[in-house]
DNA sequence: TTTATTAAAAATGTATACAAAAATTAAAAA
DNA sequence: TTTTTAATTTTTGTATACATTTTTAATAAA
């Protein structure tokens, strides 16, 4: 369902180029983002191109006109916040996830298992997205979106590297919640999480 | 101290002031922000003006073009972060906080017992934010800086009704960081916010 | 009345020009 | 050489004009 992107704002659809090349490694980390420069490739003025700089700033994604280069210390803090975050969010699922949503969940599962990489990269983060949502909490679930793209970065190898277990986990979160345990949700949720930051840790260092 | 704030830009100048009427209700919640209107009255062109709306709407303040009016689900949701990530807070607190901002922390509980209003809600800012910081997690800061303007709104509520026990619940979450007990802190920490909940909760009701 | 339709206006989105500030380079002094 | 200073260039900040979209108001049809 390719979506005309010329119907969109200019500052959306600059906003859209600029964050894919961030996170798909187009634009490293370190490059200097200069309006003028970005404005005349992508063919706007640099009115729109300004905007979606502070949109992608609000996002940390850009700090100080340069491209960020996460460290170590980024992705222990994004982890950490979202070891409470998530942990939380997967009592609230265990209380509150609707049926559908929990076959949604078990479809994730499914696709983790068969799916191409690219799909299995599109139901993990859907799978978190799911329970994030179960939260019912609006500011929870911005924060965790803003912190998205900084997470996808590193994701982004955990699911390319192939963790072991991974998927074992999910379905064991899975089940958790379909059993309406919450404290195990949430436990499970938070060693899930710290097993990827471990693995990520791992790869990186 | 008073601060030049010509020699800021515009785009600063702007944004303070649209924030502090937004804060002390000049802009009461679903006023509507019109660009030109706001650039003629406060002397400068749209451009700036334009900036600092798009800063208040990622802080939440302004959604749609118009001054937030937060609901009492607003109210949970914000206590609720607040509760899991300074709950977590004051654990780090617990462990790592350094002996000068341990002082500090007690002086903010002695200006809850004997400073003017004005003071009292300084004070028990910098008491939050003193254990924010101790996450040494800057994300956390961030986010909790981001909603520490819709918090405002409803602090202020807290503080001007002289919330009962406020103080001492401060005093007992100092003792508990001195102590070194990671648990109770964060437990006191829990508890004190939601306190702070059911009594806005209360007020509002 | 109520609901559609259309005209007018108001407001936002974008381009462009110029001013101010920051970064870079070149030249002069140590 | 290295460091300072000044000149130049680049980049960002702001104002303004115009285009597009959204909102509002007015009119006509149901």
């Amino acid at each position: 369902m390719l979506e005309n992107d010329r119907s969109r704002s200019a500052t959306h659809q600059s906003y859209a180029v600029l964050r894919d090349r961030i996170l798909n490694g187009q634009l490293p980390g370190g490059t200097k983002i200069v309006e003028e420069k970005i404005a005349s490739e992508l063919g706007f003025s640099r009115t729109p191109i300004r905007e979606s700089i502070r949109k992608l700033e609000y996002e940390g994604l850009i700090i100080n006109k340069r491209v960020v280069k996460p460290t170590e210390k980024d992705l222990r803090n994004n982890f950490q916040m979202r070891i409470l975050l998530e942990g939380y969010a997967a009592q609230c699922a265990a209380s509150f996830l609707p049926e559908q949503d929990l076959q949604a969940l078990y479809e994730c599962v499914e696709i983790g298992r068969k799916g191409t990489n690219e799909e299995i990269m599109d139901a993990n983060e859907r799978f978190h997205e799911i329970i994030v949502r179960a939260s019912n909490n609006a500011v929870m679930i911005d924060t965790i979106d803003r912190m998205q793209s900084l997470i996808y970065l590193f994701r982004k190898t955990v699911v390319l590297n192939q963790r072991p277990h991974l998927i074992d986990e999910h379905e064991q979160i899975y089940e958790a919640i379909k059993a309406r345990n919450g404290e195990k949700a949430a436990d499970l949720m938070k060693s899930h999480l710290q097993a990827d930051l471990d693995f990520c840790l791992h790869i990186i260092g």
